[in-house]
DNA sequence: CCTGCTCTCTACCAGATGGTAAGGGAAGCG
DNA sequence: CGCTTCCCTTACCATCTGGTAGAGAGCAGG
């Protein structure tokens, strides 16, 4: 457990300055994504990284805004892991389906490498969750992006013609559904759980293939 | 929102003798699985049912326990579900294959006619979940006799040759997992969920044959 | 009538929770 | 040096939490 700081030395004020409310995020980031929001405590939270409760008050101003926080910078994450892929794949001689694939794998590869990602999604994703508008918002954007594309494509006969809202929809969930598959194979004693994630990769891939890629048959 | 008895009218003691004990359960089913465990508040779902939290507590003990029961309950409707559908098929002409597409169907259809067993489902098979452990006491015979039952066939060359507790699991969090597409589904503003939740059963079915049915191409 | 059982209530509590108020040490700056 | 700003602290609080204690209403049986 990182602590900030050397607790009982007396040493007090300036502790790793500055970088408090990154660590802070972390933690919370862990926390929210197993405990939940509702089972997550400021004073065990702060305890757990050697501070006091005030401090992540006066970083983030209440519980509630720690979450936003959270939130904002896993989506910053994510946004930001699209963008590159997408900028690598731009005027390169890859078809419509090859990038797809590749934003596919990157989402993958982004909730492999942190876990803890997969259970916030999946807590926050959650009917009646605090942050789920948070998670919305930051979302949609990307969604309706992603829409446009794809009817742009379609009407361009680049890319079959289907539901593009519900096909995103499908894959968004299938990634939360990761997450719980995640859990349930560890809950039974099972892991690493690299194959069946990949499995749930390729299927992916392969409904999305079907419903997208021209080139494919049915 | 159902109350027991009449608020208000200075009636007192026996209001609807007798079923309280099952309204509570309803009740703390809907809110644990849409709310969660922490999220739930007894003095919350005591209000909700217009009678007090310590009625709650002479019933259940304590807030723990009634998790306990709600689960109890939802694992038994389950069980006697399959045992059913188990029982109808016993000893008519359908293959092995038929029979446990059977099993499934009943389980989505369970699942469809009561949303709230999922959204417990998903709650309870969070990690450090108080109940997962009673999901699993009531899960694990379930899935031993399933693999043993498909071991045993897999011998007798009536089904094709896998590994058993991964299929079986796999097939357990795809349910889990409609359980978050449909909160995926609601909170995108797209309902009612028919059609996607058909799709995911199609999926599993397709997975379970193409692993299973011997007589199935590949 | 009395007794005992079942069920629900009022009254109360100790502990935890999120949040407010205010102070103090360190560093930068004039 | 004094002043301000940043960061983190101690002290405190109102509220909500799950849970205990005990009383009273209704009913059944002797």
């Amino acid at each position: 457990m990182a602590t900030i700081g050397e607790r009982g030395t007396g040493e007090r004020g300036t502790g790793a300055r500055g970088n408090t409310r990154e660590l802070v995020l972390d933690a919370a980031l862990a926390s929210f994504g197993t405990t939940g929001y509702d089972g997550t405590s400021l004073d065990d939270l702060a305890a757990g990284l050697g501070i006091r409760k005030q401090t992540i008050l006066y970083h983030f101003v209440s519980k509630r805004r720690l979450l936003d926080s959270v939130v904002d910078r896993c989506a910053g994450e994510l946004v930001k892991a699209l963008e590159r892929v997408l900028a690598e794949s731009r005027g390169d001689g890859r078809s419509d389906w090859e990038r797809v694939e590749g934003m596919v794998r990157e989402v993958f590869r982004l909730a492999l490498d942190q876990p803890v990602l997969l259970g916030l999604l999946r807590e926050v994703s959650r009917p009646n969750s605090p942050g789920a508008d948070r998670v919305r918002t930051h979302l949609e954007p990307l969604m309706a992006r992603a829409r446009r594309w794809m009817e742009d494509e379609m009407a361009a006969g680049r890319m079959r013609r289907t539901d593009a809202q519900l096909l995103l929809l499908s894959a968004y969930s299938t990634v939360v559904g990761v997450a719980t598959e995640i859990e349930v194979l560890r809950a039974a004693g099972v892991g690493p759980t690299l194959r069946p994630v990949a499995q749930r990769r390729g299927e992916l891939l392969r409904f999305l293939r079907r419903s997208l890629d021209p080139a494919a048959g049915s």
